[in-house]
DNA sequence: AAGACTTACATCGATTTTTGATATTGTTGC
DNA sequence: GCAACAATATCAAAAATCGATGTAAGTCTT
């Protein structure tokens, strides 16, 4: 009740919140590995394996066999990185992308669904923030590096 | 820059929050499959495995046999249910409710320590938030009936 | 500029996880 | 008490992951 930040409840609300947000059924049976490498690839662009590789929870071997295999499906491309010939530069290709964003939309559907059961005050206070939330990412990317 | 709420963009930055948020040092190292079904059970107490597996991104089979893998590790406890001969009753030992909470306390500091670096006013924004977020959850709980 | 070292990714065999098909046992409705 | 159904277990095969190690390109030292 009041209005001091009491970051274990929000914790707890997030944790609670993804269980709902996060499990989306994937049309075609990708597995989490799969999905997140998708993901990563289709946000921060071009990547070489080994920066994907620190996102990723999945050790190198298994990662190379992974990309191996989306490349093969069409899903992702691997071309030679030209500052480092040892290096590979691995992007979504048309397909690939299409597989995020149609994730990504039925993601917007679904929250819509719910946002459209909260009261007008509800809905602003979630617009307000929005952007808070965007910092909040912010700063977790610098304190990474 | 309106007070309308952009769906689109609040999904996007719950997904890239996510992607920080998630991924935790698993100290013992865990699949996502077990640490999922260890939370799950921490949340929703005492589960049939029919329950549980609803939840769970996994086919009953994999659930059977991790759940036996993990009442083995000691963390998890199956006695028979008391009103259906068939069904199995699954809930975490301390041992387990120790690993869920151990993860959850470190949400908690790392969330505490990005909100540190926000302004009070933006700590005012999220606060607010948090009951929005309570709501949420509630009714995509209400929804999935 | 040659050798030593390091880095990026690939390969391989072993292990773990997950699956589909099916079995087993208990419950329910008639 | 029998047929249909439901909850979980079993099992063999497929898929995913790992640790160890290989190969080749870059970097550093002298």
């Amino acid at each position: 009740m009041t209005d001091e930040l009491d970051v274990d409840r929000l914790t707890t609300v997030i944790e609670d919140f993804n269980t709902i947000f996060i499990r989306l059924p994937s049309v075609r049976r990708f597995n989490f590995s799969t999905l997140s490498v998708l993901h990563t690839l289709g946000r921060r662009g071009p990547l070489r394996l080994t920066d994907l590789l620190a996102t990723e929870q999945l050790k190198q071997p298994a990662l190379t066999s992974l990309v191996a295999k989306l490349e093969q499906d069409g899903l992702i491309q691997r071309r030679p990185d030209p500052t480092d010939g040892r290096a590979m530069l691995l992007s979504l290709t048309r397909t690939g992308r299409e597989i995020v964003r149609s994730r990504h939309a039925n993601r917007v559907k679904r929250l819509t669904d719910l946002v459209d059961q909260l009261t007008p005050v509800e809905r602003a206070v979630l617009a307000g923030s929005v952007h808070v939330l965007t910092r909040l990412t912010e700063i977790a990317a610098e304190d990474r590096q």
